[in-house]
RNA sequence: GGCGAUGUAGCUCAGUCGGUCAGAGCAUGCGGCUCAUAUCCGCAGUGUCCGGGGUUCAAAUCCCUGCAUCGCCA
């Protein structure tokens, strides 16, 4: 059996984040896990880097689009390495033969009458060199040039998207496989029950030229989707190299939800246009919240990879987010959750039954794999358990839910603890009589751990790589042909390592004091003196508590009134990125006098809808009684400083 | 506005066909062990299964309705 996996090929006007990251481990985890199996494996990622976004970042970055992808496309393929992801291939849109493939398949759709010239109008807005919705506008007026959009007429190259629609419906009604989880697949359905509109495929290059010429019109280049999708053909050498026809059939892709509708309804009705089978199925995952938020770079929470494996290493980090998320749902992010799975999953059920079965096994067996004498009831226990795990892990590996597989495996590491305890080898060793129950209690614990690090291979490489090294395991790791009770081989010789997961102290924990303990009622006393709090202070909050406010210099570079509210202005500012901010300071401040003006805001504070505008952000300011009356006076710096420079 | 999902212990969640379904892990408390990374094992709790109504001998589960959150669409 072969299979291929991809990744979406991601778009480089932004770095790696936990989000890329998380996709390219569940593929990795995918691909480790079929290989395990003994399959011949395509692993494919990438990135994408046509588009007037990328044209506007490098020119902002002072780079030229190419030199600008080349650098960005860079941390991508960096990135992987370090989180122990191993891709096959790596391809980028702006390589020659993912261009010339491209317009290799728009020709073909185009000669076969699939692909027509037709107009689009719409309101666009010469400022911002793009067309805007009626919902954007504000009283009538583009919102970042204040300026109305002109209703103009364009030409535009479209897909027959819409000639396909039954042909979609009915392939997805007969191939419960082919979107999952369920959810999305119901989504996708649903979305399909209306006419389908065709699909805009091009760009003038009066508005863009930074794409792949449409070779039958050289006034436009394709946009977005016609490009970035038909990478997963051209990485593996599609139409006649020898890894399309082995591998095509069993591709699968892996998307995270907001790119369910390219993928789901584009790209197969474009696959059967060109008269191909289309992909075997589509795997689609859920967001990852960080500290209950949504993730995204205008709110700064965005969570750094790299950072992360340096902090915790790579498998605890690989660990954490296949165990914390199901799979097709959102899931949240935070180190305590992190510290937490990796103390009490890693270091104090895995870690240290490891550490404590090898240690016996040294001293109590010489070092050793002892020989079984007949197991009894609690080692069958054991034995069945173990078995049940392999059948139960494979399964739901297979299925995609990975926190499922995990359980399963703690599970055994659970009972492989209780039977520890119960059977207590170091008192049969202090009874030589019971030397052969010792070593068949030793055996089995052996043996356990063997088929632990098997299944922990996919998903922690590292730490099953150093487990059945302490094992005096020689062979590579294959699920088939290893994945049953009893091959361990008495004799075999044991090396005794470090604890595979150190314990973390808790996030924001401190260490307690290295000094004498007080004894309560001079605590009680000390508390007492201490000074009261005055009326109308607030309780006091430790340093850590304070370090998780995000405070910033933020430059206003507009501003204005909210509709219907005598109370609230709405602000964009730079801090260093432009975000908007409500704040409830009409009745103090006039937006002109605003812009230009340093202030400082909470950059970190959840969003909120206030009168249907989302606020990234509060504007700090004090507020009290003057001689004058109550009155408001915005927060600043005393002096000009970069948005963005932090306040600590 | 339309459609859909979700709502269960302090936290994260499981709960299939209506009938041992009041559950797991974490956190907390108590006890035990000493092979082990202050680890492990045992015991102990706490619940308006979002609110309200209905169907049924029986509802966390099915139906209606309200609320909250989220998603898709417009």
């Amino acid at each position: 059996m072969s299979f291929y996996i991809t990744t979406p090929i991601y778009y480089v006007n932004a770095q790696p984040h936990l989000g890329h990251a998380y996709t390219s481990i569940v593929a990795d985890v995918a691909c480790r896990f079929k290989r395990l199996c003994g399959e011949d494996v395509r692993f494919q990622t990438g990135t994408d880097e046509h588009g007037d976004k990328i044209v506007e970042a490098a020119a902002k970055a002072g780079d030229s689009p190419q030199a600008f992808t080349d650098r960005i496309s860079d941390l991508f393929r960096q990135a992987w390495p370090l989180l122990d992801v191993e891709p096959d291939t790596f391809i980028r849109t702006t390589e020659p033969r993912h261009i010339s493939t491209v317009q290799a398949i728009l020709q073909q759709v185009y000669d076969q009458g699939d692909i027509y010239l037709g107009s689009y109008s719409g309101l666009y807005c010469k400022g911002c060199e793009r067309f805007l919705t009626e919902k954007e506008l504000i009283d009538g007026n583009c919102p970042d040039h204040q300026t109305p959009p002109q209703m103009i007429s364009e030409q535009n190259y479209f897909f027959r998207m819409h000639k396909y629609q039954e042909w979609l419906i009915e392939h997805i009604n007969n191939h419960p496989e082919f979107i999952t989880p369920e959810r999305y697949r119901n989504e996708v359905l649903a979305f399909l029950a209306d006419p389908l509109e065709d699909l805009c495929i091009s760009r003038p290059t009066s508005r863009l030229t930074w794409g792949i010429p449409l070779p039958f019109d050289n006034r436009f280049v394709t946009y977005v989707w016609f490009d970035a999708l038909i990478n997963y053909l051209t990485g593996i050498g599609y139409p006649d190299g020898p890894d399309f026809a082995r591998y095509w059939q069993e591709a699968t892709h892996l998307i995270a939800k907001d790119i369910l509708k390219p993928h789901a309804i584009y790209w197969p009705t474009i696959l059967k246009a060109m008269g191909l089978t289309p992909f075997h199925c589509l795997h689609v995952h859920g967001y990852w919240n960080v500290n209950e938020t949504k993730m995204s770079k205008s709110i700064g929470n965005v969570v750094r990879p790299g950072e992360l494996v340096k902090e915790y290493g790579v498998d605890a980090v690989r660990y954490f987010l296949l165990r914390e998320m199901s799979f097709g749902l959102d899931a949240s992010f935070s180190t305590e959750s992190l510290v937490a799975r990796q103390n009490s999953d890693l270091a104090n059920d895995l870690g240290n039954l490891f550490s404590r079965a090898l240690t016996m096994l040294n001293k109590f067996a010489n070092g050793r794999v002892p020989e079984p004498a007949t197991p009894e009831a609690g080692d069958q226990e054991l034995t069945a358990a173990a078995q049940r795990m392999l059948a139960d892990y494979t399964a739901q590996m297979e299925r995609f839910s990975f926190n499922r597989a995990l359980q399963a495996v703690w599970e055994v590491i659970g009972l492989a603890n209780r039977y520890i305890v119960v059977n207590a080898p170091w008192e049969l060793a202090k009874n030589p009589d019971l030397a052969p129950r010792l070593a068949t209690v030793l055996y089995h614990l052996a043996e356990t751990l063997r088929l632990l690090s098997l299944v922990l291979q996919p998903i922690m490489p590292a730490t099953a790589a150093k487990m059945s090294a302490a094992l005096g395991i020689t062979e590579t790791p294959n699920l088939v042909s290893q994945g049953r009770w009893g091959l361990s081989r008495p004799g075999t010789l044991l090396t005794l390592g470090p604890p595979l997961f150190p314990r973390r102290d808790k996030e924001g924990e401190q260490k307690p004091p290295a000094t004498v303990k007080e004894n309560p009622a001079a605590a009680r006393a000390k508390n007492a003196a201490a000074p009261t709090p005055a009326a109308g202070t607030v309780e006091q909050i430790t340093f850590e508590d304070f370090k998780k406010i995000d405070l910033r210099v933020a430059e206003v570079v507009a501003a204005e009134r909210v509709e219907k509210s005598t109370r609230l202005l709405k602000l964009t500012v730079k801090a260093p990125e432009e975000r908007t901010i409500v704040a409830g300071i009409a009745e103090y401040y006039q937006p002109e006098e605003l812009v230009g003006r340093q202030v400082v805001i909470v950059a970190n504070l959840k969003p909120a809808k206030l009168m249907g505008i989302a606020s990234q952000g509060m504007v700090l300011a004090a507020k009290g009684k003057t001689a004058t009356g109550e009155t408001l006076v915005l927060a600043g710096v005393s002096g000009q400083m970069p948005p963005g420079s932090r306040l600590s």
